[in-house]
RNA sequence: GGCCCGUUCGUCUAGCGGCCUAGGACACCGCCCUCUCAAGGCGGAGAUCACGGGUUCGAAUCCCGUACGGGCUACCA
C-alpha cells in the first residue's frame, strides 16, 4: 500500500483558513488518498508577529468538517513530531550553520535602514555582507543564503512544465532571522526533507521562490521533492480573493448553510476537471480519479452561484436522514437562523423532505419550516383573501373546507387534495384561490412547502384549528 | 521597474493538428409541468478560441512576437 507518496499541508496560523488554502489541502489529500500515500499537516508558525490565536484550531476544524483527514499532524502527532515549526528551531539553526560552513550562506548585520535604501536604489539586496566573513555573535545578525551568481535554476513543475530562473537575479534571501526563527524558505526545505515529503503542491504564488528552495536542496546535497504549483483562486474582479469580496473562509460558508460534500466537490472543480462533463463527484470518487495532469494552469474565479447550485443539488439528493441531521447540526451550531427550541429528529424527518427541493442552503429551511414547530402562526389577515376574492367569500370557502376536511376518512395528502379540489369546483372558484387561502391559514406564509403534504404533516387537528382561526379572523 | 506565470461563451471548463459549422456545467432568456415557491423537462441566446506573424495540405491545438491580466520582488507566508 505504501506508494512512497508523502504530501503535506503547511498552513501558517495567521487567521481564518482561506478557501485557497483549503483547496490546496484538498488536492494534497486527494492525491495522497488516491495512491495509498500519507497526508501530513504541519504548522508553519515561524512569523511570531503575525500569529493569530485560534487559527490552528480553526484550520483543523475546517478540514475535519470537510472530511479531510490527516495521518500526522499537530493534534495527533506522528513519527516526525513535533509538527509546529516553532518547536523545531534547533534543526533549522543547525542547517543554517552547516550552510555557512559550506560557504553557501553567510551572516549579515545590515541595518534595516540600509536595506531599505539599497532596495530602493537597486531593487534588492546588494550582497554587502557576502564576503565579510561575519561570525555569529559579532553583532545581531541574520543568515543569508548565497545564491550562485551565474547559471540558472531549472524547475520541472508537474503542472507548468519547465520553468527557468536566472540565478544572478535572485536575491541573497534571509534564511535565518535575527530572532533565531527561520524564514519560510529554510524551514520549508528542512522539514520537507525531514518528513520525507515526496511532492509539494502549493499555491502559484510560490513559484517565484522555488529557485531559492531548489538551491538550498542543492547546497545541502539533498534530493528535492517534485513540485506542482496550483493555480490561484480569484475573486469576481479577477484579483486575489480577499475579505472585501465577501466570504473567504470555510467557516463562513459553513455558517451560511453549505454542506461539506458540496464544498469539497465545488472546490475540487476550481482548477481541476475530470473530463469537462462530469461535475458531481463524491469525495471517494474524487480520490479515485484525481490527477495532476488535469489541473489547469490558469486562475479560477470563485463562482458563488455555482457553489449555491451545487449545494442545492446535494441537499436534494441527500437522504431524509442526512438532511435532517445536517439541519439539526446546523441549527445547533448557529441558532440565530434556526428553529428553536430544536425540534425532535422524528418530527424534522417528516417535514424536511417537503422543502428540500426549494433549498439552496441550510439557511433556507427554517423560514419554510418554522411554522411546524410553533403553536400559533402569524400573518396579516389581509393575506388570506386571494386575488379576485373578498373577505366574505374567503371566509365561506374556509368554512366549507373545514367541513370537507373534517369528513375525510384518511387525512393524507392525496385525500386532502381530492377533497379540496372537489370543493373548489363546487364553490366555482379556482383551485389556486382556495389553496392559497388555506396555505396562509395553515402556514402563515405565501411561499410555503406543498400544501397537501403540509396539512398531512400538521395533522387533522392542527390543520382544522388553523383554518377555523382564519375563518374567525375574517368574520371581524 | 525587474523576474515568473497565465489568456477558449459572463463564470468553471472540454479540446492535447483534421472528429470543432468549438462540447458540457453554472448563470441568463423562453416554453412545458404546476396549489405558492422551487425542483424537473425541453429549447434559446452566448466564444471572430486575446491579437499579429509564422510552421503545416490543414491550428483553438506547434513556434515567435505583442497586448492584457495575475503573482513575486520583506528579518510575511
Amino acid at each position: 500500500m505504501d506508494s512512497g507518496v508523502r504530501v503535506r499541508l503547511a498552513p501558517s496560523p495567521t487567521g481564518s483558513p482561506h478557501v485557497g488554502m483549503i483547496r490546496t489541502a484538498l488536492y494534497n489529500w486527494l492525491f495522497a488518498r488516491g495512491r495509498g500515500g500519507t497526508f501530513i499537516v504541519r504548522i508553519e508558525d515561524t512569523d511570531q508577529a503575525r500569529l493569530v490565536e485560534g487559527s490552528v484550531e480553526e484550520m483543523l476544524g475546517s478540514l475535519r468538517w470537510l472530511g479531510i483527514d490527516w495521518d500526522e499532524g499537530p493534534d495527533i502527532g506522528g513519527p516526525n513530531a513535533p509538527y509546529y515549526q516553532s518547536e523545531r528551531l534547533e534543526g533549522y539553526r543547525r542547517v543554517a550553520e552547516a550552510l555557512v560552513e559550506r560557504g553557501a550562506a553567510y551572516r549579515c548585520d545590515c541595518a534595516p535602514e540600509r536595506l531599505a535604501e539599497v532596495r530602493k536604489a537597486s531593487g534588492g539586496y546588494d550582497r554587502h555582507c557576502r564576503e565579510r566573513g561575519l561570525m555569529e555573535g559579532d553583532s545581531p545578525s541574520v543568515v543569508r543564503f548565497a545564491m550562485p551568481l551565474d547559471g540558472r535554476t531549472v524547475l520541472d513543475d508537474l503542472i507548468r512544465g519547465t520553468v527557468a530562473f536566472e540565478n544572478g537575479l535572485v536575491d541573497d534571501f534571509v534564511a535565518l532571522k535575527s530572532d533565531g526563527f527561520p524564514t519560510y524558505h529554510l524551514a520549508n526545505v528542512v522539514d520537507d526533507r525531514a518528513m520525507g515529503i515526496s511532492h509539494v503542491f502549493r499555491g502559484e504564488e510560490w513559484l517565484p521562490s522555488s529557485p531559492r528552495h531548489l538551491q538550498i536542496y542543492d547546497a545541502l546535497g539533498w534530493e528535492p521533492p517534485r513540485f506542482a504549483h496550483l493555480p490561484q483562486i480569484l475573486a469576481q474582479d479577477r484579483s486575489k480573493l480577499s475579505k472585501r469580496h465577501g466570504a473567504t473562509s470555510v467557516r463562513e460558508y459553513r455558517e451560511m448553510g453549505y454542506l461539506p460534500e458540496a464544498m469539497v466537490n465545488f472546490l475540487a472543480l476550481l482548477g481541476w476537471s475530470l473530463d469537462g462533463k462530469t461535475e458531481v463527484m463524491s469525495a471517494d470518487e474524487l480520490k479515485r480519479v484525481f490527477t495532476l495532469e488535469r489541473v489547469s494552469r490558469s486562475g479560477a474565479m470563485f463562482d458563488a452561484k455555482k457553489l449555491e447550485w451545487m449545494n442545492g443539488h446535494y441537499i436534494r439528493q441527500a437522504s431524509h436522514e442526512r438532511l435532517a441531521d445536517a439541519l439539526l447540526e446546523y441549527w445547533e451550531a448557529f441558532p440565530q437562523g434556526g428553529v428553536s427550541p430544536l425540534p425532535e429528529r422524528e418530527a424534522l424527518l417528516r417535514v424536511a423532505p417537503l422543502v428540500r427541493e426549494r433549498m439552496k442552503t441550510l439557511q433556507d429551511a427554517a423560514p419554510l419550516l418554522g411554522f411546524f414547530f410553533q403553536d400559533e402562526v402569524e400573518y396579516d389577515t389581509a393575506e388570506l383573501a386571494q386575488k379576485g376574492m373578498d373577505a366574505a367569500g374567503t371566509r365561506e370557502a374556509l368554512i366549507r373546507a373545514l367541513d370537507a376536511l373534517e369528513g375525510l376518512e384518511a387525512f393524507d395528502g392525496d385525500s386532502i387534495e381530492g377533497a379540496l379540489r372537489a370543493l373548489a369546483g363546487e364553490l366555482g372558484i379556482k383551485a389556486g384561490q382556495l389553496f392559497g387561502s388555506i396555505r396562509v391559514a395553515a402556514t402563515g406564509l405565501r411561499v410555503a412547502p406543498p400544501l397537501f403534504g403540509t396539512l398531512e404533516a400538521l395533522g387533522r387537528e392542527r390543520s382544522l384549528s388553523a383554518i377555523q382561526k382564519a375563518a374567525d379572523r375574517l368574520a371581524g
